[in-house]
RNA sequence: GCCCGCUUAGCUCAGCAGGUAGAGCACAUCCUCGGUAAGGAUGGGGUCAGCAGUUCGAUUCUGCUAGCGGGCUCCA
């Protein structure tokens, strides 16, 4: 064999032969065990960066680990290919979004055909494809036919650079998701999916996530926010007109002394216009109107507020109490109404306290009592009902859970209901790179979803990037004039598009029969694929994309096109590569190209390196100087390889003098092997690599000392078993080692090693001897010593018995295979 | 403010079930090679963040403290 590691020519004759040989691609196959590893697919932006590789190394891993197993693996590959990008370079460099796509693709597919990766390339799909929106579009047909689709007015949020509205998820602490700018309030038509209507279900189902990190649950839960609790019906005094509240302390309501309504709520106006409080009413909201949602509802913001001159009727005692606005309540949550319960809530307390409001306690803590003067915040903890006329003397918690609402559902005051932080998906967007939604507007017959068998409604090409309207569809007037499907009078098409996470939603379902084309999938393939076995991919979606997905399972199920609930059965979060602690991104212009290394390093330096900086989940930071060591290992693994062959080649001594050796060699192959499979069934990669390094190593000292033990049984399973461990890791340069070794082709077909359990054990321990719990003597002895044996081993030690002289032994404890404590006084 | 995680060699991290502190990289010394982003051998280096508890024995278990990181944060 060639005596230089000539990567360049390895990694391109391989990478020729794989592609002809199609050893990547799977069916579906009865009988044969299944899995289906799955990494988020990519938005396509270019050559693939370092955040990818480190990404797409660990599916890669485990899809090779698996098929050598013998499992039948799905490890496909495509491109969430819609998006802002695209757009914005059409606008800025002119040219289509279509064409920027589609050579970044391609860019980025050269990228991963480069990196070796085992995908079923036969599978390949875009989302930006008519064959895919297609479907997408499809959907969205059998959304509005279950009402799950919906239009309606809303505050929605806008962002001022992106031109287009925003999903809550989409905002992160005001700020755009995708440029960071500060989002904006706009009322306007949208369409919805009524995601909300699913809320119970995305929560009860976590139950069937166990193979999902408990922080992504956590924030999915936080994010849904189910809360239990009472709708109550307060009433305009001196009118009949009712205002329901939402709350989860019913035990509170002989506390309420005022009422609250959000700044926006329409109420706010009706009830002061041509009244004295008008003119509060007009300079608050002045004071609201240059204040972000996000800013107005901090927790740091002083409380804010104006009486609105009303009164409402509290249905348990008759009270009258006022009515006010104020800036922290939301008109989005519950019914932008408040009880305020000053005494037992914070928020109501510090605007109590600010505008004089009366404070009333009516739960007392177990131990002391409170006097409404004295407090400096509200009492929110548990406590006994007092003045709260019948339930005086009552358990908080019982009143809050039974006795309360049983009263409020008796008396008709009220009800018990659940409240969700969840709000309804906002799906429309203002843009032309996405899936038009497909519906048309007509005169005559008003709304008219586009008839299936119209789909897919095509992106037009004469469409002004730049257009200023609503949506860049508008310029199109192929587009936008069309004829009603129903009279076949002149109508208008909907020219907002989809979100690109709708078409993020069900990929992984295409995927299965990426090519069907009577219908989104293939019934028979899904069956056989689908869930997801393994899904891998960034926190960044733990609730965005895992969340819709989710959600379009869900819906799916119930259209009974797929038969299960949850899509992805095991989920692993991988950590970011970051520079300096920062996130790479091109903004910051620290983004790390794979290409440049693959160059002068080969692709197999780079996986391996890139896989051995850190576990999985942990973020990793990115230094340039291990690279060399990866790619040095390499070196060391092809001279070994090379000096083994030589031995076979010069060596005449085919019986070897060292039965030790021959041993030892076999337990650090046996050990190897069972290091490895357990780490990368538990995507130790980082570990299970310093494994195959050690191993290397030790393989160097034997063949050092004593080269005719690996002209044996022994010395041929040793290299062979280092090649086919490393295989999934450094694909290219095992399969032409595989080749000089007259391995059949292809290394990466071949079974994963098994262990034997009796050469996994050494043969001989190192006995350790305490005194006192400190280490005095390590003494070698057979592995299957006794324990009276080891006992007797110690004690007869010159060193132990020298170190006990004149001292009383107490106690000897001794672990058998590993120890024995002499406990002295 | 609340919740979670982390803290082990210069760096990146192992150490699963309490029982000799490890690996890779980096570093040092020696040797080899002297067609070039070479190789081999040996070695130094750690009060396992701090304090207390449980134990014959704690890096490992428990509690507290500190530092770092992440998530949530007027949701009624």
């Amino acid at each position: 064999m060639e005596e230089k590691y000539d990567f360049k020519a390895i990694e391109e004759k391989w990478r020729r032969h794989w592609a002809h040989s199609e050893i990547y691609r799977s069916d579906e196959e009865e009988g044969a065990q299944k899995k289906y590893v799955l990494v988020m697919f990519p938005y396509p932006s270019g050559p693939a960066h370092i955040g990818h590789v480190a990404n797409y190394n660990l599916g890669d891993v485990l899809a090779r680990y698996l098929k050598r197993k013998g499992v039948n693996v799905l490890h496909p590959m495509g491109w969430d290919g819609f998006g802002l990008p695209a757009e914005n370079a059409a606008i800025r460099e002119g040219i289509h979004p279509a064409k920027y796509t589609g050579e970044n693709i391609a860019l980025l597919r050269n990228s991963l055909e480069r990196l070796g990766y085992a995908y079923d390339w036969g599978r390949e799909l875009a989302t930006c494809d008519p064959e895919y929106y297609r479907w997408t579009q499809w959907f969205f047909l059998k959304f509005l036919e279950r009402d799950l689709a919906y239009k309606a007015q809303a505050w929605a949020n806008w962002c001022p650079s992106c031109l287009t509205v925003l999903a809550n998820e989409q905002v992160i602490n005001g700020h755009c998701e995708r440029c960071d700018t500060l989002v904006i309030q706009k009322a306007l038509q949208q369409w919805f999916f009524r995601i909300t209507e699913y809320a119970e279900r995305l929560l009860a189902d976590m139950e069937q996530l166990g193979g999902w990190p408990e922080s992504v649950l956590t924030m999915q839960r936080n994010w849904i926010g189910r809360s239990e609790g009472c709708e109550v019906i307060f009433r305009l005094a001196d009118s009949d007109k009712e205002m329901p509240i939402f709350t989860t302390r019913p035990d509170t309501l002989w506390g309420v002394t005022f009422f609250l309504l959000a700044p926006e709520h329409p109420l706010v106006d009706e009830l002061t216009q041509g009244t004295p409080y008008e003119s509060d009413v007009a300079a608050f909201h002045e004071r609201m109107r240059g204040v972000s949602n996000i800013e107005r509802t901090s927790m740091e913001t002083e409380k804010d507020g104006v009486f609105l001159g009303a009164y409402v009727v509290n249905p348990v005692n008759g009270e009258k109490v006022p009515v006010w606005t104020a800036n922290f309540v939301l008109m989005e949550y519950g019914t932008g109404a408040v009880m305020a319960v000053p005494a037992h809530d914070q928020r109501d307390f510090e605007f109590a306290r600010k505008y004089g409001l009366p404070i009333r306690v009516v739960i007392q803590p177990r131990d002391g009592s409170l006097e409404p003067d004295e407090m400096t915040e509200a009492y929110v903890d548990a406590g006994t009902m007092v003045n709260s006329a019948g339930f005086d003397g009552e358990d908080g918690e019982a009143g809050r859970k039974q006795s309360v609402p049983d009263l409020l559902e008796e008396k008709g005051w009220g009800s018990r209901t659940i409240n969700y932080r969840l709000r309804d998906w906002l799906i429309s967007r203002q843009r032309y790179w996405g899936a038009p939604i497909p519906i048309i507007y007509c005169e005559r017959c008003g709304m008219v979803p586009v008839p299936e068998e119209d789909l897919p409604v095509l992106l037009p090409e004469d469409v002004r990037f730049e257009f200023k309207g609503p949506s860049p569809l508008e310029s199109s007037d192929d587009f936008r004039n069309t004829a009603c499907p129903r009279c076949g009078g002149e109508a208008k098409r909907e020219t907002d598009t989809m979100d690109t996470f709708v078409d993020s939603s069900w990929y992984y379902i295409r995927y299965a029969s990426p090519r069907f084309d009577s219908a989104p999938f293939d019934d028979k393939a899904v069956a056989y694929w689908l869930p997801v076995d393994q899904y891998i991919g960034g926190i960044e979606h733990a609730i965005l994309h895992l969340l819709y997905s989710r959600f379009f399972t869900k819906v799916l199920k119930d259209l009974e096109l797929i038969d299960f609930d949850e899509p992805f059965a095991n989920l692993l979060c991988q950590g970011m590569v970051v520079m300096g602690g920062a996130k790479m991104s091109k903004s910051k212009g620290n983004v790390i190209i794979p290409d440049q290394f693959i160059d002068s390093f080969g692709a197999d330096t780079l996986r391996l390196f890139i896989l051995f900086l850190g576990p999985p989940e942990a973020d990793k930071e990115w230094s340039e100087s291990g690279i060399e060591g990866a790619h040095r290992f390499l070196n060391r693994v092809w001279r070994l390889v090379g000096r083994y062959l030589d031995v076979l080649t010069f060596k005449t001594q085919p019986v070897p003098q060292d039965s030790h050796a021959l041993r030892r060699i076999g337990h650090i192959t046996h050990r190897t092997i069972k290091k490895v499979s357990e780490d990368i069934e538990r995507f130790a990669f980082n570990t299970a690599i310093a494994a195959i390094m050690e191993f290397t190593n030790s393989l160097y000292k034997e063949i050092e000392e004593c080269a005719d033990a690996f002209n044996t049984y022994e010395g041929h399973e040793a290299i062979r078993n280092l090649i086919l461990l490393l295989a999934p890791f450094a694909p290219f340069i095992t399969e032409e080692l595989w080749e000089e070794l007259g391995g059949e082709f292809s290394v990466h077909q071949q079974h994963w090693p098994e262990y034997d359990t009796a050469l996994v054990k050494s043969e001989r321990i190192m006995l350790v001897a305490q005194i006192n719990g400190k280490v005095r003597e390590r003494i070698e002895v057979d592995a299957g010593i006794s324990e009276e044996e080891m006992r007797r081993t110690v004690l007869e030690s010159s060193r132990i018995k020298q170190l006990l002289e004149g001292k009383t032994v107490n106690k000897i404890i001794v672990v058998p295979g590993k120890l024995v404590n002499i406990v002295v006084r």
